[in-house]
RNA sequence: GCCCCAGUGGAGCAGCCAGGAGUGCUCAUCUCCCUGUCAAGGAGAAGGUCGCCAGUUCAAAUCUGGUCUGGGGCGCCA
């Protein structure tokens, strides 16, 4: 039907005809001459009618407006002297419009299909085939697609196989909320759609297939957020005969393979931190290394102060640390009030603000403190003139940190302190891996101790003792990679001994019962000589909207969902008749609900 | 469950703080003009219950309360 694509075209074609199928971008029109610009997935070609060539195609091209389908027939010819735009990469040429043909005209869309003017996300979703019309969408996608075929031949050469796992499986006790579909021939029963290929991997494992990797949706019916939707997409990998290293080494190499054929970037070797390190100087487990403002410890500085309020906090064992913020020592007072507001949103009991100027500390608590307190309190905080101290205090240095971490985060990006590069630049890349993380955490709520990763996590050898004495001491087999702020994969060496998961169940407060209730068909597989072995799981939204410079993933997913997991498109979620609901044996304690509008 | 921001012709905004006739800007749409534009240009036109519901007021886009939708975040997300 068409001999080229419109973005294909040089000047090299010049003197070829050429038939182009395409939408109309842009029309402007001089009366004896009409131009249009014609859109498809390869790019714009500007196309002249002009009675001169042909009367009867300019004639025809009085119709057309945009997004008018159209076939263009004409000669490729350079254009005239003094017109060529260099805003496009066919900008030398044009062709000349011997015939038109209109596949199909359009209505005036709701929306200008460009990328000038940002539109609000709802109107773009329930349009959503005329959003992904649009330049930086395509690219969105087409740039997905690069890192995903470049994943795949990355698993290729390295003798990995991609194997599918059920969408339709078990619910699991812990982690997220699950998705469940009612059985229509088991009254009464559910499965559930994966949150991971988490077990499914690990008996592949179990099997023998050594190397397995899948490109896989996973479902949690949890709230969204700008890098979380209910379905997404990971990168399942696992290995055998591994341990920590072997996986790091390869997902490593993996992400510079994708990173180099996708972006033509070449990595540096990822950043290394612990855990502990990570949340003592940039209070998050996901830092962003791409600027300083780290958290100083002021403990020592003020470790004879009379100031009550940090007094107490150090004689309990607690933390005074502080951020520095470059350059906004004189931020109004209405702004440092927001600031106190917001630490406190954060959980923190307070927050202390001081500017540092030429005349000494501006701050509420300035004549507190003594000279060398004050001089002492800047040091610490590597502050220096001009510069604002944020300090806050706490019985838990795990309120200090996570505090603090996200104050650094969102005054950074709010004062414009993270240095803007180009894609291309490899210093724009800030990876990092977290590893070294406890196995446990408290939660207060219920009064227990649960795994931060997930119950089939390895231990670090020499900390498996302190598994029923001391919990909080353990330390897992488990490592994240972080990308400028970004939580990006996370994986871990797994429990292969049947001894040892079952005591892992134990420590948890799940019973012998219910653990075989529940992973029994886990527990009988290692029962059967499993070999050691351990994986990660990349997130692939993530990835591409963080190569793609988005902020959000919805920009990298075709058919998202909004904040409340409705899909303007379809309008999904929606209500079903009594007699499907009758089908699957369901009852709902919902009035009739017409759904989400 | 909670906090914050937004909702004004088809799109993007301003107007709101300090109430006084739906006022304005850019783009799109329609008509006309124009043979070298390219986010074309010129002349003209049409198009809006200011998200919705209450309240205060002589008077509400503007103030108050509620609610819906979208976005950011906290909680949640092994």
């Amino acid at each position: 039907m068409r001999s080229h694509r419109c973005g294909d075209l040089r000047a090299s074609d010049g003197g070829r005809t050429a038939i182009l199928c395409g939408w109309v971008d842009g029309r402007r029109d001089h009366g004896g001459v009409t131009f249009i610009d014609l859109r498809d997935t390869s790019g714009i070609i500007q196309v002249v009618f002009s009675s001169d060539v042909s009367a009867r195609a300019h004639d025809a091209a009085q119709e057309l407006r945009g997004e008018f389908c159209i076939k263009v027939t004409g000669e490729v010819r350079a254009r005239r002297p003094g017109t060529v735009n260099d805003n496009l990469a066919t900008g030398e040429i044009e062709v000349a419009a011997e015939e038109l043909e209109v596949f199909s005209r359009s209505e005036t869309p709701p929306f200008q299909i460009d990328d000038h003017q940002e539109i609000e996300e709802s109107l773009r979703l329930k349009y959503r085939y005329l959003d992904l019309r649009r330049g930086r969408m395509q690219a969105n996608l087409k740039l997905r697609h690069a890192i995903i075929s470049a994943i795949r031949s990355f698993f290729d050469e390295e003798g990995f196989v991609e194997i599918e796992t059920p969408m339709l499986t078990r619910a699991t006790p812990e982690g997220a909320r699950d998705y469940f579909v009612p059985s229509r021939v088991h009254p009464g029963s559910f499965y559930a759609l994966p949150q991971s290929p988490q077990l499914f991997k690990q008996l592949f494992m179990v099997a023998g297939l050594d190397r397995y990797y899948q490109i896989v949706r996973c479902f949690r019916d949890e709230d969204l957020r700008a890098d979380r939707q209910p379905d997404f997409t990971q990168l399942d990998l696992e290995m055998s005969f591994v341990e920590q290293e072997d996986v790091l080494e390869v997902a490593e190499r993996m992400f510079k393979h994708v990173w180099r054929e996708a972006l033509s970037v070449e990595l540096a070797d990822f950043v290394r931190l612990t855990f502990a390190e990570s949340m003592e100087r940039f209070g998050s487990d996901k830092p962003d290394l791409r600027f300083g403002m780290e958290i100083k410890d002021l403990g020592p500085a003020l470790s004879s102060t009379e100031v009550k309020i940090f007094r107490s906090v150090l004689d309990s064992g607690g933390a005074v640390k502080a951020i520095a913020v470059p350059g906004r020592g004189a931020l109004a007072r209405k702004d440092l009030d927001a600031l106190v507001d917001e630490a406190k949103a954060l959980g923190a009991g307070g927050l202390v603000w001081a500017g540092v100027t030429s005349e000494g500390l501006r701050s509420p608590l300035a004549k507190l403190f003594g000279d060398d307190e004050r001089a002492g309190l800047v040091a610490a905080a590597e502050a220096s003139e001009g510069d604002l101290i944020l300090v806050v205090a706490d019985h838990d240095p795990g309120v200090v940190h996570k505090t603090l971490g996200a104050l650094r985060g969102r005054l950074a990006g709010r004062f414009g302190l993270i240095p803007e590069r180009d894609r291309s630049d490899p210093e724009a890349w800030k990876f990092a891996w977290i590893v070294d993380f406890p196995w446990f955490e408290w939660d207060e709520a219920e009064k227990r101790w649960d795994p931060i990763h997930h119950p089939f996590t390895g231990m670090v050898e020499d900390t498996v003792q302190y598994l029923e004495t001391d919990p909080g001491k353990v330390i897992s087999k488990s490592y994240d990679i972080t990308l400028n702020g970004w939580e990006l994969a996370s994986g871990s060496i797994r429990i292969h001994d049947r001894k040892m998961q079952e005591r892992v169940f134990e420590a948890l407060g799940i019973s012998r019962d219910e653990a075989q209730a529940k992973f029994g068909f886990l527990l009988d597989a290692l029962r059967f000589g499993p070999p050691p072995h351990g994986g990660i799981a990349p997130g692939i939204d993530r990835i591409v909207a963080l190569a793609a410079g988005e902020t959000n993933i919805r920009e990298v997913i075709a058919y998202p969902k909004t904040q409340t997991a409705h899909d303007p498109l379809t309008g999904a979620p929606a209500p079903v008749t009594p007699d499907q609901l009758a089908a699957l044996h369901l009852q709902t304690t919902h009035p009739p609900n017409p759904g989400p509008i």
